[in-house]
DNA sequence: CGAAGTCTTGAATATTATCAATAGGGGTGG
DNA sequence: CCACCCCTATTGATAATATTCAAGACTTCG
């Protein structure tokens, strides 16, 4: 990528003047005079469906936040095999690992918009403003907890428990009883750790039963608060 | 607890003075003499088989340094059914959460010694030297990957490659293939997503084939280096 | 030694996976 | 605009895997 310009320095601080993520970002920790000093260094970036800001056993030399569109983490098995550990949305992190190597692949599921930092800078902004490492600590608990209540849901569910909160997870991060799914059947039977059929099967039952409604596949609506 | 004598404060010192985890974990990072001012607000202590160090729910107002035993992590659900998220060996760390609720229990697998902070002195010490927190972090990263092979493992393997994977990493744990397992049948079984019965059958599968054999339950040996 | 808990085994059932075929939807080119 | 194709999703029939309920064996400990 070639060097920024003064116009493209000049349009990544008004990028960043102008986010709606930043009051929650990591971004939040600071002042004025310091998101100028990041705005040159930070890339606000274009991902197309289907790539990668992530791939298992690269190494991690960046720090994405994730300004719109929705990504899915991956993790392949030797065989074939493929398990999704998590969908990422708008506000939400990537990169955040000190390990050398990540240990999974982040693929965009839909044309999608990230700020990305380097590492070294990361740490230097880390070394210089404790609440920066701070908030990394926190989000790296939110997705701990997240994980864990994954493990919850594929060692004690039944398929239909599993689909049942996964769509009601869906509808808080969308804030609404009907969204679009950005994910196709595939993804979600990977999250889910069924296969596609039994996900299609399942998805009939809890239509048969009212507890949702879909229209072309992608779209669904879920029936008032099931208790 | 009564107020620390001098004589407990002495003794505190002592243990940290010998402690074999030392050059591993959080302590790591202090110099001697912030060691001394550490060991004073230091409880070196003893917990007994099936206590809990942390309860899913309650607020989380320590932090764990696990010295010698094992725990243990638990969540459960409203009807009873249980999910085991995890385990946690001597040098691993509990309670880093600045989330203000415990999302998950800790169990004592057998009598065991812990380290405990206050959350207080944690963050006191974290804002004094960065390199805790930088340590604190690490450790997430370290425990949100576990979870995500955790998540491959139930989403994706067979019952006998969850027992197989499990073994495997234990024994990488414990630094053999030869070992005693510090949790009841009931405690695997939870931990890998399987019923009780499903968990003796998958043993007796890999027992029949050569891949293990056990004495007494709780005794294992594994064959060299299944491919 | 006996009792309580833990672990194993057996037989029948339920759930999910597999293999195979069909249907729907979106885009392209005639 | 419609026909066709490709990709995605659904449905059907059968097989594999794990669960359930029930009974029996082994351990530990008092």
């Amino acid at each position: 990528m070639a060097k920024a310009s003064l116009c493209d320095i000049a349009a990544r601080y008004d990028h960043c003047a102008r986010c709606q993520l930043k009051p929650f970002s990591i971004c939040s920790v600071l002042s004025d005079e310091e998101m100028a000093a990041v705005a040159p260094t930070m890339a606000h970036l274009p991902v197309k469906e289907g790539a990668s800001i992530l791939r298992e056993g690269d190494p991690t030399s960046h720090f994405f936040v994730i300004v719109s569109g929705s990504f899915r983490l991956v993790r392949n098995l030797e065989d074939g095999r493929r398990q999704v550990v998590g969908f990422v949305f708008p506000g939400d992190v990537l990169g955040t690992t000190s390990l050398d190597a990540s240990s999974l692949s982040a693929e965009a599921l839909e044309p999608s918009v990230i700020c990305r930092f380097s590492h070294a800078f990361l740490d230097q902004m880390s070394d210089k403003h404790p609440a920066v490492r701070e908030k990394l600590l926190a989000h790296t608990q939110s997705d701990l907890r997240k994980a864990h209540d994954h493990i919850v849901l594929l060692g004690q569910q039944s398929a239909e428990e599993r689909l049942a909160s996964f769509l009601e997870r869906l509808s808080t991060v969308f804030g609404g009883r009907e969204f679009h799914l950005p994910m196709p059947r595939q993804d979600i039977a990977d999250y889910l750790g069924l296969r596609l059929e039994t996900l299609s099967r399942t998805i009939a039952k809890l239509k048969d039963r009212g507890t949702i409604e879909t229209a072309r596949g992608r779209s669904i609506r879920l029936s008032e608060e099931a208790a």
